[in-house]
RNA sequence: GGGCCGGUAGCUCAGCCUGGAAGAGCGCUCGGUUGGCAUCCGAGAGGUCCCGGGUUCAAAUCCCGGCCGGUCCA
């Protein structure tokens, strides 16, 4: 709690109510109380739970909690909004949504754009990984996903809603009158928040040991030199509607509370009996004080609950763990429906590694508890139950989150198995798997420890799991990775983009009227080369779309655009030479080069009308991943879990030419941005989200809707035709389309008839017959493949008989000399089948290749105990020559000696059989 | 975006560390054995050692670059 000033948290709201400020005896925090007694601040892990003796509103569900927060803030004044998706696609920064506040980050709470409400009232569905580890284990404290209920005021420095008196009182109202939780019952503890370059004073709202909220006050800007004020405060609330469920509930864990009948199913799935209450609600008590951090907590946790019902400290264990892990298949599988139902696709990379990780997860319980059932009935079970309540995404999005899942099953099953397969071949090698292996096993190869442990077992190999294994793996990984999405960025010097930044917005004919060639303007100024006006129709590079080129003419001089960047709102040309100061405030005339621009609209428009079709034929779960429009073709990356199969491409073409032929309108209308989000949702941000208060719609009926600042033909007609050139996989669950539209199909055509004649003139023949010509040469090719082995095996039996007549003996070896085979591969094989028909003989072989001379020695399997053949090799270089080998075979080169190629011969017999002496 | 692992016969892989004559099992073809068989025996076909460059007398093997796949992490 660095800056925190004790004032910070004097409320004239505790004065008014008689709350005292005390300090917990155990943490040291300061907290407020009505309760004179109180000497600790109520949170875990300072205390044990005892929520469920306090008197309470009873047995509300995880709906009825939401259900009745939003209610009680809309009667005060809250508008309620409707929760995003927990894809966090408008932040680039961030992957999932991680609480209510990265709704309106960063566009709202930088003062860009004004909140939807305010005050507003929210219940966000958020998803957090960090403690994914921790699930299950604490009985609820930690979920990989909940519901953020939220309260958020917006204090403009002209216009304040509500700060923390009202906050407070607000809390305090709802947990007394709505949850009714006894005043002197309700702790709030003193506490400091910071994230995302903010901070603030907090308080965190606990009773009976369970932390139900927390109330943060974003005022402060987190700078190298301290904390600034900040002119936007902002009320940052969390209220964890789970918590409250497990809270109001006479039940000892979260889970029991939040998954009511599903619980009963899983365990019945899962093969894991429900365990005596006595033991549940022992564990309940206990587990307050239980950190996840610290093992030896884990430890006094089972050892205390184990002195609490008498029960053996092993028996404990296990009835616990196996209850952590069907707690944690629970809500890993809700957590996988949610991410799948809102269009993550699983990927090694990306959001797309994060379902993967939490599916994986699952997936690995499942196994290490040995039940005898896939992951599909399980999150189909979670599908249907949530949609019933707060996710209706979950029943529509159904058939793809089923396939999505049975997929990544059978990807993780072939996984393992490859794992397997190295976890074998390592014991096979070592005998032992050392924790190096263990950590490569996981890292390279995907497997778990606990399954590595259980292969080593079958082999009666034993493996210590070291306790910080996660912390070593994570050691290799060393330095973070960059950020998750990248921006696009002007292509200027940065003292230029700093010149540009002093122009007022730039007037964007190219938006008013796409179609304009040429227009007059004013120079506002020219640095170098680089030009600014006070209107253009030049469009800048943005958008995937490339800047359009043409000339401008100032002070009677022409001069060619190169290039068209955008600074914030200025527009920026960049000319091919540089411009006089003189012509400031002077007359412009530019011309657009209209071929090029006229291709770069329809390849635009194309792009948009072929994510429609991609979605309408692969799903809902397809967004756009990156797309690039040049002249010449279009990109576009779409999200989808596998390469579409061919007929799936040609529907996508078909559907997309048809909506050519549809004619229909294509329009571009700017919307304040709350009402474009209303009016289309989250689907209009496929390329990325723009930081405007204002969105430019391009809107084409009931085909396509998206942000988008690019230029676009004004029906779909003047596409004329889209032909998809290429698709392939970019990535796991990223596929790439090129397409191209208009003119360009013509040329592309053309380009293919070139090259298919060009391929036709190489084999001789017309393109009709170029197929059959192929398949010819491709026999052909064999045929004379098969010839020139049999005439080689000719070759080497010739060689080899000659060879056999002519023996030369020395010092007790046959030698056999071969002279001047063709070859290479002759030269070996005749080496090769010479010392294997003689045992005793030695086999020498040459060849004459340019001025140099090869040679190769082979010694017969008798004869090779005689000599080393590597010796020879070793005085042959001291005379020049270069080479080496194995004792029973080398090879050597002799520079220039093709010439005299008997004597080297000669020289190097009389070598060997010095050798074959000595040996 | 980064780290790590991998790419050799139709399949699963060995060989690579330490350069030197391309291998095994399964599958396939043919022949034999058998009442029959996922039997047994024998023979055979099957290779761009991912691609490109470098080092070397010599590269599947070492080095550099690329492509593809897997995996872990942001």
């Amino acid at each position: 709690m660095p800056e925190a000033q004790a004032e910070e948290y004097m409320l004239e709201f505790f004065k008014r109510n008689g709350f005292i400020r005390k300090r917990c005896k155990i943490g040291g925090e300061f907290f407020w109380t009505l309760d004179p007694e109180q000497d600790h601040c109520n949170d875990a892990p300072c205390v044990d739970y005892y929520f469920w003796k306090i008197p309470r509103l009873r047995d509300l569900t995880v709906s009825e909690a939401r259900r009745k927060f939003i209610e009680f803030f809309k009667r005060r004044g809250h508008e309620y909004i409707e929760p995003r998706p927990v894809v966090a696609r408008w932040r680039e920064d961030l992957y999932l949504t991680i609480a209510s506040i990265v709704v309106f980050q960063p566009h709202v709470t930088s003062g860009l754009v004004p909140p939807p409400a305010n005050p507003l009232v929210i219940v966000q569905p958020s998803i957090r990984l960090e403690d994914i580890d921790n699930v299950g284990l604490t009985l609820g404290r930690h979920l990989s996903s909940f519901e953020m209920a939220a309260h958020h005021a917006f204090n403009y420095p002209d216009k304040t809603v509500y700060w923390k008196e009202e906050t407070v009182e607000l809390a305090f109202d709802f947990f007394t009158k709505e949850l009714g939780i006894p005043p002197e019952k309700i702790t709030f503890k003193e506490s400091w928040w910071e994230g995302g370059g903010n901070a603030g004073p907090s308080f965190e709202v606990t009773v009976g040991g369970l932390e139900l909220a927390t109330l943060v006050f974003m005022q402060y800007r987190v700078t190298e030199k301290g904390y600034e004020p900040i002119p936007l405060r902002i009320v940052d609330t969390g209220y964890g509607v789970e918590r409250m469920a497990w809270f109001s509930q006479e039940v000892p864990t979260a889970f029991h509370a939040i998954y009511g009948p599903l619980m009963q199913e899983f365990r019945k799935a899962l093969g894991v009996a429900e365990p005596s209450s006595q033991i549940l609600w022992a564990a309940a008590r206990r587990v307050g004080r239980l950190d996840p951090e610290d093992p030896s907590s884990i430890e006094r946790f089972y050892h205390r609950v184990s002195e609490d019902t008498g029960l053996d400290h092993k028996e404990v264990r296990q009835i616990l763990e196996k209850e952590a892990a069907l707690y944690a298949v629970l809500d890993h599988t809700k957590t996988a429906a949610l991410m799948l139902a809102d269009g993550i696709v699983p990927s090694n990379t990306g959001e797309g590694y994060l379902a993967r990780l939490v599916i994986r997860r699952a997936l690995r319980l499942i196994n290490r508890l040995g039940a005898d059932t896939g992951l599909e009935p399980l999150i189909e079970a979670q599908a249907r139950y949530w949609a019933a309540d707060y996710y209706p995404q979950m029943e529509q999005r159904l058939d793809y989150i089923l396939k999505v899942v049975s997929l990544e099953e059978k990807r993780f099953v072939e996984a393992l198995k490859r794992g397997m397969r190295e976890v074998e071949r390592r014991i096979k090698r070592a005998k032992t798997l050392s924790v190096e292996d263990l950590i490569q096993l996981y890292d390279s190869h995907g497997i778990p420890p606990d399954i590595v442990k259980d292969i080593g077992m079958k082999f009666g190999v034993k493996v210590e799991i070291p306790h910080n294994f996660y912390s070593l793996v994570a050691d290799r990984h060393g330095a973070r990775g960059a950020v998750a999405r990248s921006i696009e960025k002007a292509k200027i010097p940065d003292d230029v983009a700093h010149w540009a930044q002093q122009f007022p917005e730039t007037r964007r004919l190219f938006h008013e009227d796409p179609y304009m060639q040429e227009f007059a303007a004013k120079v506002l100024g020219a640095h170098g080369r680089y030009l600014v006006l006070d209107a253009t129709a030049f469009y800048p590079r943005g958008g995937g779309q490339l800047h359009d080129t043409g000339w401008i003419e100032l002070c009677g001089q022409r001069y060619r655009v190169v290039g068209v960047e955008k600074v914030g709102n200025v527009i920026v040309h960049i000319l091919d030479r540089e411009v006089g100061q003189a012509c400031n405030g002077g007359p412009a005339r530019g011309a657009v080069d209209w071929e090029r621009r006229y291709k770069l609209m329809r390849h635009h428009t194309a792009v948009h009308v072929l994510l429609g079709a991609a979605r309408r034929v692969l799903g809902d779960h397809v967004w756009q991943a990156g797309a690039e429009k040049t002249e010449h073709k279009a990109r576009l990356d779409i999200t989808h879990y596998e390469l579409p199969s061919k007929d799936e491409i040609r529907k996508i073409e078909e559907l997309a030419n048809h909506v050519v032929v549809r004619r229909i309108p294509v329009e571009a209308i700017v919307l304040d941005r709350n009402e474009a989000e209303r009016r289309y949702g989250f689907r209009i941000y496929q390329g990325g989200v723009p930081l405007d208060p204002k969105i430019r719609i391009i809107h084409t009926e009931d085909w396509e809707v998206e942000a988008c600042f690019g230029t676009h033909v004004s029906n779909t007609a003047e596409i004329g035709a889209i032909k998809i050139v290429n698709v392939e996989k970019l990535q796991d669950g990223v596929v790439r389309f090129e397409l191209v539209a208009g003119t360009e199909v013509a040329r592309y055509a053309g380009e293919l008839e070139e090259e298919l004649q060009e391929a036709a003139k190489i084999v001789g023949g017309s393109t009709a017959e170029l197929r059959r010509r192929l398949e010819k040469l491709d026999e052909d090719f064999k045929e004379l493949r098969r010839r020139y082995q049999k005439i080689k095996s000719k070759l080497v039996e010739i060689y080899t008989k000659a060879a056999l007549q002519d023996p030369i003996e020395l010092g007790g070896v046959r030698i056999y000399a071969v002279r001047e085979p063709l070859d290479e591969e002759v030269r070996q094989e005749v080496v090769k089948r010479l010392s294997e028909a003689e045992a005793g003989a030695v086999a020498l072989a040459y060849t004459q290749i340019g001025e140099d001379l090869v040679l190769e020695i082979g010694a017969g399997s008798e004869a090779s105990k005689l000599l080393d053949l590597r010796l020879l090799a070793r005085e042959l270089a001291k005379q020049g020559m270069r080479g080496g080998g194995r004792p029973a075979h080398v090879t050597l080169l002799a520079r220039g000696s093709a010439a005299r190629a008997k004597e080297t011969v000669e020289d190097v017999l009389k070598l060997l059989s010095k050798i074959v002496k000595r040996g």
